[in-house]
DNA sequence: AACAATGTTCAGTC
DNA sequence: GGACTGAACATTGT
């Protein structure tokens, strides 16, 4: 489910509903989701403190945390609590009753309200509320003091130049490259394809073999597609992506959808507008 | 019933 | 070091 655009949706979630109320309780006993903390290790850093803001770069989120008493607001050696929903995760806040209060409006998807069997890890606050991570696949991460500056710069926010310098070194396919979530933050399968769609670049075109006038179809292409889902509720509001399927035809020129598999990822492709170029 | 799935990381190879 | 592959994680939907 998330990419970037789902990721802005969890951290608004947060931002709304999980603010500034005390934690009473975590629930950190998932080894797996939890890796490399013990159990308990989150609990001691987190229990008595206030979520204070909530943050987000490319699909990892994180909340500083802060103390009313101690007038403490997230500076200095606050812990930070890192979350990232991984494949199938979801950040949802329940009221004291149990009863869902938020969810995002973004990919409810399948998943039932109040459907709360595959909370991995949760915070409990003093009026009762809890925020879960809830997440079937259990591919979602959390941990203590994340460490964002081993990602790339923002794909919502990148600048030109910034975008240019991280596409074109190396020689990989340049959906592997979009994918790299240490050269640019947030794309993800279902995104990279949409972008190299609307640029009209075969995904498995090596980064170095890209002219000027790609490079910049590819950054016009990514700015567009990220600010399309984010404004019309996630990646699945996007044009090329109901397209990604057997039989299917591109919706802008009607010639057959390409399957192929590319950064060990299945790549849909329209055979006519993003041809691999002849050698 | 077999297969693929919006992600990441690690081990192994060339 | 860079690029590539496969496995691992656990469940669901087609």
């Amino acid at each position: 489910m998330p990419e970037l655009p789902e990721v802005e949706s969890a951290r608004s979630v947060i931002e709304r509903a999980a603010l500034g109320r005390r934690i009473v309780e975590v629930d950190d006993s998932d080894t797996y989701v939890c890796r490399p903390h013990r159990p308990g290790e989150i609990r001691s850093a987190l229990t008595g403190r206030l979520l204070v803001a909530a943050h987000r770069r490319g699909k990892t989120l994180w909340c500083d945390t802060g103390d009313n008493d101690t007038g403490d607001n997230g500076a200095g050696d606050a812990p930070v609590l890192g979350l990232h929903l991984g494949m199938s995760g979801k950040i949802v806040i329940a009221g004291a009753d149990g009863s869902e209060v938020d969810g995002g409006d973004y990919w409810e998807g399948r998943r039932v309200k109040g459907d709360y069997r595959w909370s991995r890890f949760a915070l409990t606050f003093d009026d009762g509320s809890r925020l879960m991570l809830v997440d079937p696949r259990r591919l979602g991460r959390i941990g203590l003091d994340p460490e964002i500056d081993r990602l790339g710069p923002d794909a919502a926010t990148v600048t030109p130049a910034a975008f240019r310098a991280a596409v074109a070194t190396g020689t990989v396919a340049v959906k592997a490259r979009l994918l790299d979530q240490h050269a640019i933050a947030g794309i993800g399968n279902l995104l990279a394809d949409e972008i190299l769609w609307r640029a009209r670049i075969n995904p498995a075109r090596p980064v170095d073999e890209l002219t000027p006038s790609e490079i910049d179809r590819l950054l016009r292409a990514t700015r567009r597609s990220v600010a399309a889902a984010l404004a019309h509720g996630g990646v699945h509001t996007l044009t090329v992506i109901p397209f990604r399927r057997p039989g299917a035809r591109c919706p802008r020129d009607h010639a057959p959808m390409s399957r192929g598999k590319v950064g060990g990822r299945t790549t849909w492709w329209c055979s006519a507008e993003q041809p691999v170029p002849a050698k």
